[in-house]
DNA sequence: TCAGATGATAAACGCCACTA
DNA sequence: TAGTGGCGTTTATCATCTGA
């Protein structure tokens, strides 16, 4: 009985200590020796020879897809790249689902380096919610993220470019760019391309970088790239350069980097959102006479303003700043220009005719 | 200077004895 | 009886030497 007894405690100490190699074992491409997985269950407090351990590998290879690299010594192990993640204990369920709008929505944003890390875990949490039964995988299901605004295709990127560029980002290396700008028929090249930070805007990717030597933080379109070469030259950063900062200046809306005082009248039902999601911290609603509502905040003046404003239609008027306010009466004359002429006229003429409808409207 | 030979060292592995 | 340590053998790698 106590003989058992002893068996069953080293046999457990067994366990412990294979357990513990499993955990220490990289997956491919990454290897480890047997001599610095012995080194590291020493460390751990598991006083075993070198010799244990090679016959410990030599025994998990069979049940557990683990690869030795025998072209040289010492021999190389790694967990297969494809074999599944080894937890315990296991996704819970809100892990698992979390893991896949994880993959669902950061797979563009992710180098593929990094993604074919994650691709163990990813498998690990279909799994968990594949085996939670059709009830909990209809949770799958029930969670979506949607735009608010109008969805367009996502424009293609050449994968080597994708690799490269978030290869260079991840190790703050430069690169030249051989890139297509919109309109042109070939390539220019930028030749020393000074990676900062990538930036996702609906359906396109921006890399923001430097280059020429200037400071001034320039985007680059990811699929407009041709192709993307790796320099051996560290980045230099702008000192005072910050991806959040520069977000919030309102470059990414295509903007100066300006901020305006906004004074805007809407609809009371088309401003009812901006209770729950402010425009800015300093957002100021007042109901107006007429039974609108007056918005006054401070905001980036840029593009993407613009089109959340046309976007409310004859449900807002800007009122300041004036030169905004013209901007708009601008667009409001042309839109009416174009639903005024009848298609047929706008055929013949080729950008319709004007004059009664420029002196139909009135601001 | 370079290719081949040689020796030292390290790693892997087989085998045997011991132990709980 | 399974797990382990330890020793001997085999093999690979690396540094050094030697001769063309």
């Amino acid at each position: 009985m106590r003989a058992r007894r002893a068996v069953m405690a080293g046999e457990r100490e067994t366990i412990l200590r294979q357990w513990e190699m499993l955990r220490r074992i990289p997956r491919y491409p990454v290897k480890t020796t047997t001599a610095e997985l012995h080194a590291s269950l020493v460390k751990a407090g598991y006083q075993v020879t070198k010799r244990t351990v090679e016959r410990d590998l030599e025994r998990l290879t069979v049940p557990f897809p683990l690869l030795a690299d025998e072209r040289s010594k010492p021999f190389g192990w790694s967990w297969r790249a494809d074999a599944p993640g080894l937890t315990i204990p296991g996704l819970t369920l809100s892990q698992a689902l979390t893991f896949q709008l994880v993959e669902q929505h950061l797979r563009p944003l992710l180098p593929p380096a990094v993604l074919a890390e994650l691709q163990p875990a990813f498998a690990l949490a279909a799994a968990r919610l594949a085996e939670a039964g059709p009830t909990r995988r209809s949770w799958v299901d029930k969670v979506r993220v949607v735009s608010p605004t109008q969805t367009l295709r996502v424009p293609p990127i050449a994968p080597e470019v994708q690799r490269t560029l978030y290869e260079a980002l991840l190790t703050d290396h430069q690169v030249q760019i051989r890139y297509l700008k919109p309109g042109e028929k070939s390539p220019i090249t930028y030749e020393a391309v000074h990676p900062l930070g990538l930036v996702q805007r609906g359906a396109v990717l921006y890399l923001v970088c430097t280059f020429f030597g200037y400071t001034d933080p320039f985007l680059l379109v990811l699929h407009r790239m041709k192709t993307v070469t790796a320099l051996e030259v560290p980045v230099v950063r702008p000192p005072d350069f910050d991806l959040d900062a520069y977000i919030a200046s309102g470059r990414m809306g295509f903007g100066e980097g300006k901020t305006i005082r906004l004074e805007l009248w809407l609809d009371a039902d088309a401003a009812r959102h901006l209770t729950e999601t402010p425009l800015s911290e300093d957002q100021r609603l007042t109901p107006t006479c007429d039974g609108r509502v007056q918005v006054n905040a401070t905001v980036p003046e840029t593009e993407q303003l613009r089109w959340w404003i046309l976007g409310f239609g004859e449900k807002a008027e800007v009122v300041k700043p004036i030169r905004l306010r013209k901007a708009m009466a601008g667009t409001a004359r042309n839109l009416a220009l174009r639903y005024g002429a009848e298609p047929r006229q706008i055929n013949a003429a080729g950008n319709g005719a004007h004059g009664s409808i420029e002196e139909a409207w009135r601001p």
